[in-house]
DNA sequence: CCAAAAGTGTTAAAAGTACACCCATGC
DNA sequence: GCATGGGTGTACTTTTAACACTTTTGG
């Protein structure tokens, strides 16, 4: 079969010249999340869990010494999928991490150097089983807590529809730093169709357009944990229910009572024989099983 | 702020050399879907609806002569969503399109030409407003009947965990072509993780990996049906309840009762003093509303 | 005994489902 | 009248939610 100009395939191939036109260039980060427990200064009291975000200190420019996600810049004979592992393996000691493609940022100058398309994949991690590497010369990585809250809320009547305005805090904290940001999240409904946007109102030394990518990371969450098994990636193979309702509950930013928790999810783990010791009545420990 | 070689932001972005590596190239390509009317011949019977998806024929190497998803290479000037447009305005004469980012595509060997990463995006038309525009020198743009079937399930145990192996066939067809596609989606749940994989079993002259996403539209599209609003813009401004269900009823490949699908989307609607006339009692007509 | 959390039961409200019936229209 | 679809009511089941109570443990 010849194509327009009279070429077969094998010769057009031959002659295609990939950089006849100038490319973008491409990056993949990730956003990984895990949970972190806090001891408990009373024995009797449960340990309370907090969810972090691994961030890394930039130790060049643009965004120099701002915090960003572990990304890497695409090689030509990898995978998306394969970038994502490598931009993990590069910072953690991972196994069985759950990993899954979040969304693509492709704004014309959301980095200085060039014009840089980034897929971002979303990581779940239980920190069980794996640990940051001892840390690269002149390299920070660092777990973040991360807390978000709605501080504002806005419904206004506009021609054909109806704009929403959420304002979110989000605060990354650890030990030494506290950063503090907001972002706005603009729902439009025009007509029938349905845009959202997120800006950023305040960001507190966060690199590139990375805070963007870590609220669509916690809204993904948000809605999967409501229909799939996603929570079970960030709890040890082991866990009493009320360590998963923990979970549920940092997340969705909601209590929920033990007896209705329980039968929410009771078709989705299997009791083991075994128990969580501690300075009250033990706990049965339960298994994820489909 | 200097960096560790001792320059400024200025001077380190001066002297950035985006050509130092290779970049892959990278398009962006709409799925397209709507849904179209079919004449029931009996005067007394409602018209029947199908659903629908955009292809174009290749007219150059390589897949030269199959059916492909519009798409149009990046310019270094423009947004993802922007491409996304541009692709859509080429080839139809669009007013209120819904479009979302669906899935970023990166296989190393997806393109004979070079590597070529390709970010997709979701559009949903209401063919009452918009027309495929007149077709192009040596190109068909044609839309095409879009069904898809399951063929067989099956469920089998692996080593921690299970293996679920799914075939559909996916019909694409219009007055004068058939094609017969067959895909297997693989769900694996290993310990707590759930990857899935989707595979091309049987290629019918559409090009590229282009199945794969016409499949994963679809499947988004089943997923957002049910949580979201997205039905409305398949549909004209105004619409009778019956309409709106046969969208549900073709997209989810499921009946439902009128009383019950009326409860079910009743406040999202609203009735406006119109009437749909045709050979039996008219039907009420209504709008969507927030 | 008491505090803290594990674990279970009971009930009411809400959402989803099945089905039955009457209405309006044009032939 | 009758076929076809429009439109509504009712009764039943399932799911969700609220909350109350009992059990087990270490101090």
């Amino acid at each position: 079969m010849l194509n327009i100009e009279g070429l077969t395939e094998k010769e057009f191939l031959e002659k295609y010249d990939p950089s006849q036109f100038e490319h973008p260039s491409y990056t993949v980060d990730d956003l990984l999340f895990a949970i972190e427990e806090k001891q408990s200064n009373d024995v009797r009291k449960l340990n309370r869990k907090k969810l972090q975000v691994l961030l890394l200190k930039r130790t060049n420019h643009p965004y120099i010494n701002t915090w960003c996600l572990p990304g890497v810049f695409i090689k030509m004979d990898e995978s998306l999928e394969e970038a994502s592992l490598r931009a993990l393996k590069e910072k953690t000691d991972f196994k069985n991490i759950y990993l899954e493609q979040l969304y693509t940022y492709g704004e014309v100058n959301r980095d200085k150097r060039t014009r840089v398309i980034t897929t971002t994949y979303l990581g779940l991690i239980d920190k069980n089983q794996s640990q940051i590497k001892e840390t690269f010369v002149n390299e920070e990585t660092k777990w973040f807590d991360f807390k978000i809250n709605t501080i504002s809320m806005k419904k206004e009547k506009i021609d054909n529809g109806v704009k929403q305005i959420l304002e979110y805090k989000i605060i990354l904290s650890n030990e030494e730093i506290i950063l503090d940001n907001i972002i706005q999240v603009i729902i439009n409904t025009v007509n029938k169709i349905t845009t959202k946007e997120v800006k950023i109102v305040k960001n507190d030394n966060i690199g590139f357009d990375h805070l963007k990518i870590i609220y669509c990371g916690i809204e993904r969450i948000r809605n999967k944990i409501e229909y799939s098994d996603i929570a079970f990636s960030l709890l040890p193979d082991k866990f009493t229910i009320a360590e998963l309702q923990q979970v549920y509950e940092l997340i969705l930013n909601k209590k929920f009572t033990k007896a209705n928790f329980q039968r929410k999810i009771g078709n989705r783990i299997k009791p083991i024989d075994e128990y969580r010791l501690g300075g009250f009545r033990p706990a049965k420990l339960y298994i994820y099983q489909k």
